[in-house]
DNA sequence: ATTATTGTTGGTAG
DNA sequence: TCTACCAACAATAA
């Protein structure tokens, strides 16, 4: 489901259901999307840990657990790929899907991948509860590992942990002569979160045609593309926070194709670029 | 039946 | 070492 947002509006839920949450029991089978990829070391070492924290760096998740935890099984690394999400249940009562990017029809634990059984104490009362993880397409991944793993590391700074530095974007987007300016948005060594339909809505709100080379960005547009980022970032969270997740596009271009542009009216287009699919209104965003 | 989908990675070539 | 391009991964939904 997840980019920057998405995944943040995850952290913000896993950091409720689970810090301070020891795991009593593990349930998977899925060599593909954990590891240690045989299912049972991955439960034996996972199992007695407790959460003391729950980060993001764009797109990654990371589990902090107790500073006592075996060295090879200190935190846990979860990237939701293009169709994962968590669902919490609380023993006895209904367990119903929330993925903010599914309509409400298609809510279902037909593809759980892994549950984690956790017992924490809330208000002096220990509650039996689990968290789930869901992805139909198993593009996932749930990484135990000691160290950080090198997908996290070679993250660029994160548009809301660390802000976004104009002069270093600038100095990046230099010496990429053939690469678009959505493309190089989407770099996640660039920006760490950064996905198709967010660089989409900033370049839209920035007026710049996504095309354009990212040499070619100069430092005005680059602030403004910064100021979109934000924007469309913080938008697109306070949809999620909200909760009513019937509502089926809250985007202003992203898959709309052929409705009129919010600021101009003018049809909008959709074509491919760099392999991903990209909408602009084909009027008020221009080349550079 | 066909096309499209929110993402990353590993190979190859330059 | 850096950049660029592509196929692969999997399961729907329209």
């Amino acid at each position: 489901m997840p980019e920057l947002p998405e995944v943040e509006h995850t952290r913000r839920n896993l950091d409720r259901w689970m810090r301070g949450a020891t795991l009593k029991k593990v349930t998977t089978e899925d060599a593909r999307i954990v590891a240690p990829t045989k299912p049972s070391a991955f439960v034996r070492a996972l199992t007695g840990r407790t959460v003391t924290a729950v980060e993001r760096r764009g797109k990654w998740l990371r589990l902090l657990f107790e500073k006592e935890a075996p060295a090879k099984a200190r935190q846990l690394f979860v990237h939701l790929g293009m169709t994962g999400w968590f669902e919490h249940a609380i023993a006895g009562q209904e367990e119903v899907a929330t993925n903010p990017l599914q309509s409400a029809g298609s809510r279902s634990l037909r593809f759980e991948r892994a549950r984690f059984a956790i017992t924490r104490t809330v208000r002096g009362k220990t509650r039996q509860e689990s968290v789930i993880y869901v992805d139909p397409r198993r593009w996932g991944r749930i990484i135990l590992a000691g160290d950080d793993i090198p997908a996290w590391t070679s993250l660029g700074p994160d548009p809301l942990v660390d802000g976004i530095d104009v002069a270093r974007l600038a100095k990046k987007f230099a010496r990429r002569k053939k690469q678009s300016i959505k493309e190089a948005l989407m770099d996640q060594t660039v920006l760490a979160g950064v996905g198709n339909i967010q660089a989409i809505e900033a370049l839209w709100k920035s007026k710049i045609d996504p095309r354009s080379g990212a040499s070619a960005i100069g430092p005005k547009d680059l602030a403004s593309i910064a100021k979109s980022l934000r924007w469309t970032i913080e938008r697109t969270l306070d949809d999620l926070a909200k909760g009513d997740d019937g509502v089926d596009n809250p985007f202003k271009v992203y898959g709309r194709k052929g409705e009129p542009c919010p600021r101009c009216k003018t049809p909008l287009e959709r074509f491919d670029l760099g392999g991903r699919t990209t909408t602009i209104c084909p009027a008020c965003q221009t080349l550079r």
